[in-house]
DNA sequence: AGCGTAATTGATCGATCGTACAGGAGCAAG
DNA sequence: CTTGCTCCTGTACGATCGATCAATTACGCT
């Protein structure tokens, strides 16, 4: 019917293609609405497709949510680690501070990235799908971590320390400025999260963390020390 | 008519109590259900209590939240700071430790706390209301970070440091390992946490972070910086 | 003891949710 | 041009949501 007025209704598109265009949606979804964005109905208002179609390539909305929050997670991650080395040749500590402006950069502090996280935060705990894909990306993202710390590790540059713990260090500061800045960007800029950062690599490599040292493994001590 | 049969078919309550009873089951419904649990529904089935109730002593559901946020914000910070200063003279330093090993403890810890303060966080980008606690609460916390290491900072153990900025990275540090613990707890333990907290404290008295050093304000850099 | 106040109940409303499903339609192959 | 595969549409269904409101009832006060 519709054909023969030269319009057609509607646009058939291989699955893949689909279903890369229906993660996108879901993401823009999550984006603008947050936590009510994550709707079969707004997800298919978003992607331009009946509600329907979400299904049939899908088995389940949360099967949809999970493959967008893998998506999103690798997309980050390539984003970081394509600008932590841009040059062949960088040296260790640069790329380590590269990594850091890229980590606090405009598009990875806009408010609505974070609001995607939060919501996909929130679905771990009740969803075991969603959290075997929070520990493979999280997994991941360590492990960028500990190339980059390792690489410094190995210059010479620096104090020999223990990467596991370097890198969860790391990353824990990093996650929590940059939460920070997404909850309330008055608290403080940018440019003083890329420091606090930056200080903290300083005093790894000056070897001032006790704890993180390589050369003399040591108990951790979980009682208040005491200080007489 | 139930009275007659001596059995009353509710209590009464005066209108401040039964609001701290609906703010508790608040948190418990959340605790338990999650991102589901913020439902009049929920809530009511947690308090015992009908449908109807919640909405006579709070005028919307999004009130009874932001009431329910605010408590536990403010409840924890108490917690905290009880635990920080058992006693009257403790030293500086101590009570920085005391306050860590506080921060990571297992009521901290429970994974049901944080999905708690995950579904009050996912509404602070589109509710003012939420967003006006969270801001409120946050200033508290940082205030008390800042109390903590302003002691420190006075006592003459520390190289003299700037306070916001110190203040900014170490609950930064603190609530990325927090939250990491709480996602995924079998990455680290809560000892390795503890340490990495004590170590930058260290670090941070030794005069480790060049940017928090308070005799010469300089500028941030916000680029890379060029190691030849 | 009875009355009045206000705390409490529970049915009800319209809206939105996820999923299922039967039929319509694009598009390549024959 | 016709056929057929499957991508796609849109209605339907049962459940649950927040909020409203009239009716009920506990309990202090006189």
């Amino acid at each position: 019917m519709a054909s023969r007025n030269g319009v057609p209704k509607f646009h058939r598109e291989t699955a893949a293609v689909r279903r890369g265009a229906l993660i996108a949606a879901t993401l823009r979804s999550l984006e603008r609405y947050g936590h009510e964005g994550a709707s079969i109905r707004r997800i298919s208002a978003v992607a331009g497709v009946s509600i329907g179609l979400i299904n049939h390539h899908f088995r389940t909305k949360s099967e949809l949510i999970a493959a967008a929050y893998e998506s999103l997670a690798l997309g980050l991650q390539r984003t970081l680690r394509l600008r932590a080395a841009a040059d062949r040749d960088t040296p260790p500590r640069e790329r380590i501070s590269r990594f850091l402006n890229a980590s606090f950069g405009p598009d990875l502090l806009a408010p609505s990235v974070f609001n995607v996280w939060l919501v996909f935060w929130s679905m771990i705990l009740h969803s075991p799908q969603m959290r075997a894909v929070h520990d493979r990306t999280y997994r991941r993202y360590r492990a960028i971590l500990e190339n980059l710390l390792g690489a410094l590790d190995e210059s010479g540059e620096a104090r020999r320390f223990r990467l596991r713990p370097a890198a969860i260090a790391l990353s824990a500061l990093l996650d929590g400025l940059w939460i920070e800045l997404s909850l309330s960007p008055g608290t403080f800029r940018p440019e003083e999260a890329i420091a606090i950062c930056e200080d903290w690599v300083d005093a790894l490599c000056a070897g001032a963390f006790v704890h993180l040292l390589n050369d003399k493994p040591r108990t951790v001590r979980s009682q208040p020390r005491n200080h007489t």
